[in-house]
DNA sequence: GAGTTATTTGAATAATTGTTCATATGATCA
DNA sequence: TGATCATATGAACAATTATTCAAATAACTC
């Protein structure tokens, strides 16, 4: 069984050559694709979305984080530092406090396109 | 060891008291985070990411998709499904081809948006 | 310094998930 | 009807991942 006899691939390699061709010209470089999925994935969480649409009211320490989200702190550190690593957040220390809070205008904006979505 | 116990709990439960009731007083439904989350773990893909973007150009069928992707006709049947599930895609069928095309203008700008982030 | 509290981190576990392979369905045409 | 092609689907496997537990920092107070 050769690679090209896979019963789940097409076939007939006559597809419709017009539509591929268009839409091959107009594919973004990969790395910004794998960069939105992995924005996206990031946001795709449950324990994630309610961090950010917390700290998007005010900003917050994992303490407080913890409090509200009724999270152990350490649940809520390790997403933090998932959201760190993706920009989403920046922190500042304050004695023995982290304080957390969003770091960029367009989360703000995807969150309110994707609510928008999901309540139709 | 009770569970109050808890080493990695914040211990003082003496927190910013304001700042956690206004949280609390914002935070929106458990179902609607739950349906955020959930919209953004199925963007969260790249091979969905891939699927959606070169949708954005054009309505292709699943075979022109996997010729454009050079991926297996089943793995995109298996991602278009759950793609439809999120009521990001739908589709017509003529005659044995399936042709799918975004369903919501939402993707676009959610996508747009994405972009804005990740190439900052 | 010791003691306390907030936060971080590493390892382990359980659960989720994307792909592959095999097979089934749906549609067309001879 | 049979043959062929496009698509869909189910099961299995490998890989990823969120949480928990335990232990380590970091920053304050006494």
């Amino acid at each position: 069984m050769t690679r090209e006899d896979q019963s789940d691939t097409c076939q007939t390699r006559i597809v419709h050559e017009a539509s591929v061709n268009l839409v091959r010209e107009n594919i973004p470089s990969d790395q910004a694709l794998l960069d939105v999925a992995a924005l996206f994935k990031v946001l795709g969480d449950y324990s994630r979305v309610r961090i950010l649409q917390a700290l998007s009211v005010k900003e917050l320490c994992v303490c407080d984080l913890s409090e509200v989200l009724r999270m152990s702190s350490s649940a809520v550190s390790h997403q933090l530092r998932i959201l760190r690593a993706a920009k989403l957040i920046k922190f500042r220390r304050e004695g023995k406090n982290a304080f957390y809070s969003l770091d960029d205008s367009h989360v703000q904006k995807l969150f309110e396109q994707a609510l928008e979505h999901v309540q139709e």
